[in-house]
DNA sequence: GATATCCGGTTCATTATTTGAACCATTATT
DNA sequence: AATAATGGTTCAAATAATGAACCGGATATC
């Protein structure tokens, strides 16, 4: 691995549950010496990446990166336009409704709302999603390029639950259910216990940027409750994909 | 300049302005060997801190970006909790709101809300405020550290108009007016006709993370629109404060 | 209250990675 | 048809990254 790469896999040791790090902790995790760590760190602070704690000495992802990723979001406003609408969709469905991008080879979670059930599905920000297990993954696969889901199909398919379709044809013919009727299912792929469906947000070529998801407990979902939600979590992608792309229904002919 | 450090430097000649840029683009302004551009490029796009086009081959910034943005703001809920005061700020005051963060030595504009007027202050997001000739960085240093106040004011202070303030003690100076009055103002001190004013938001510690701050053409600015916007702009960040810091008045002591 | 660990941070000879001029293959311009 | 861009690649030479051992200080542990 380059020292880039390094330098990048520091940064994704911080997280949701752990936003803040000590170096012999970021040094055992990454397996990088602490010298290394010491002045991968050292040199992510001179550009802002990460800024320590002037107190803990501990480090925290920084400024910097929020500034690159509103300069990505100007340009790309796919937050902005989809975030009223997730919130919208989990006072409509009462359940976790999750928002993904695509990146690299796994769906980025960016936005979740969750409903004020104790019992609920939780998902966190920047939670990495895998594409063959997870409702939102096969939903954006309906819609992306070849190349990218004969990558996933070719790569490992972990099985995470007994329920969790590892056979490339199966998974492909979810896929295809899925483009037919609008929105994916998933039970049980992740996680034992929780149903999702999805649908995908497209770009103007047509292809699937992200996603759109519902997610339940099994316990309290019947089989007219996955319909209405896959319904709902479809309009809400369908809402956003035109928002971004200015309206042009013409270019959203793959969905329908 | 160490490899993360080049890679990084990369990232930055993106702009809301120039969101995509090619290769040779890429390698002519970052003074860079194409082979090193290129190689750098790949191992950011590894990471999804960038992202091809696959048309034009042109490179933007990628989701990784948003993704650990993101999990910065869920630690660190800076945007979420101003960005509804800044839009009512806007409408209050009818000129540009701007809210920018600390990052290393300079304020970075991480949203900006404009009036409808054709003449106004136009600022980006992603834009790098210096600390000494804007009225956000006054407003900052008056509640910042002591070494980054030193630092500042030991560097070079550029004079980007006839009206900046390029002494340390004519610095100093404003930043002990803007301590007791409570909010900073800037008369063109980065831009001739630009008139602003702004104000700090504090953390728990009592020492600035960031400012709001108003600016507007200095043509339709009376003295009673900066005492108005003053105080206004005064109000928002206290409000962003105590908001930030579960309503803790007595931390606050410094700012009152 | 002394001992042993942890911590963040630093050093420098050894080692591995980065570098860049020259090189293609394509795709606009002229 | 020629020219000059573009994105992308190669490999010996130059440079930067590496990591074991080190320091001083703060916390546990006995």
């Amino acid at each position: 691995m380059g020292t880039v790469g390094k330098a990048i896999s520091l940064l994704e040791l911080f997280s949701v549950a752990e936003p803040e790090l000590g170096l012999s902790d970021l040094s055992r995790r990454s397996g990088f010496d602490k010298a290394t760590t010491r002045r991968l760190l050292v040199a992510l602070t001179g550009h802002g990446f990460v800024e320590q704690d002037a107190g803990t000495r501990h480090y925290r992802l920084g400024a910097g990166l929020s500034r690159l990723a509103r300069i990505r979001e100007a340009r790309f406003p796919f937050l902005q336009t989809a975030v009223p609408l997730v919130r919208e969709l989990a006072t409509a469905t009462a359940e976790t409704v999750h928002l993904s991008e695509f990146g690299i080879d796994r769906l980025v979670t960016v936005h979740v709302e969750h409903p004020s059930w104790a019992n609920r599905v939780n998902v966190d920000i920047g939670q990495l999603l895998p594409l063959h297990s997870t409702a939102s993954g096969i939903a954006y696969m309906a819609f992306a390029r070849d190349e990218t889901v004969k990558a996933c199909l070719a790569g490992p398919l972990d099985a995470f639950t007994a329920h969790t379709l590892v056979e490339p044809a199966a998974i492909s013919r979810s896929m295809d259910e899925a483009r037919e009727r609008g929105y994916s299912i998933c039970d049980q792929g992740l996680e034992e216990g929780v149903i999702s469906v999805a649908a995908a947000i497209l770009t103007a070529d047509g292809f699937a940027l992200g996603t759109i998801a519902v997610a339940a407990p099994k316990a309290r979902t019947a089989a007219a409750d996955i319909a209405q939600r896959g319904l709902a979590v479809m309009a809400a992608a369908r809402e956003i994909s035109m928002r971004l792309n200015g309206d042009n229904l013409q270019i959203l002919r793959r969905q329908a």
